[in-house]
DNA sequence: GTTGAGCGTT
């Protein structure tokens, strides 16, 4: 049961400004780091809210792991975890992970689904109740839900009352795909664009620049 | 001013 040949830790629920020399720093003093960094962005380059923590001891990550988890870092609380296998032969983000990556990877997670990690990580991070997330949390006000919070003006009349909310969602979506199609349709748009493309010289014309 | 419950790049 162990196939392991580096101590990684996964640092998850990272601060936007959490660095990798803060990162660094705050996982050195379990032990010796080989590696600490910060996973970023390939598109923008910013900080994604989660990092790699290697280790060169299994002592020292499993203290880091069980010391650090839930610590406060960068004014917030961080998550450290065993990071999983990247695999000797090349990174398989597809076969590793049986993930629906299909859609957004931001909300819309399923827990029945069992996807490739998730024993012990689909519980609530309020309550620990399986079933919700944190911000839907039932035990109580959240910290991260509040913002959905206050919407009791229906009070009990939830249930019958509230469908009239989509319905006049519909009418105005109806209003602006009406609006989609005739600009879709107009075929002829180019054609006409040809044509009266007096101010857009296709070639020659003017010709000096600057 | 923006994102969050997440496992990365040589």
């Amino acid at each position: 049961m162990s196939e392991v040949e580096e101590y990684r830790c996964f640092v998850g629920s990272l601060s936007w400004s959490t660095t990798d020399g803060s990162l660094k720093e705050a996982f050195q003093k379990f032990g010796h780091l080989t590696e600490a960094k910060i996973v970023l962005d390939k598109f923008s380059g910013r900080s994604r809210g989660f990092g790699f923590v290697t280790f060169d001891a299994e002592d020292a990550m499993e203290e880091a792991i069980e010391a650090m988890h839930g610590m406060n870092l960068d004014g917030r609380s961080i998550t450290v975890e065993r990071a999983q296998p990247q695999g000797p032969g090349g990174r398989d983000r597809d076969s590793g992970r049986d993930f629906d990556r299909g859609r957004d990877r931001g909300h819309g997670r399923d827990f029945g689904g069992g996807g490739g990690r998730g024993s012990n990580g689909s519980d609530c991070f309020k309550c620990g109740k399986p079933g919700h997330f944190a911000r839907e949390c039932p035990s109580g006000d959240g910290g991260r839900g509040d913002r959905y919070s206050g919407r009791d003006d229906y009070g009990g009349s939830r249930g019958g009352g509230n469908r009239y909310g989509p319905d006049r969602n519909g009418d105005r979506f109806s209003s602006r795909n009406r609006d989609v199609v005739s600009r879709g349709g107009g075929g002829g748009d180019r054609y006409n664009r040809d044509r009266s493309g007096p101010y857009e010289r296709p070639n020659g014309g003017g010709g000096y620049r600057s």
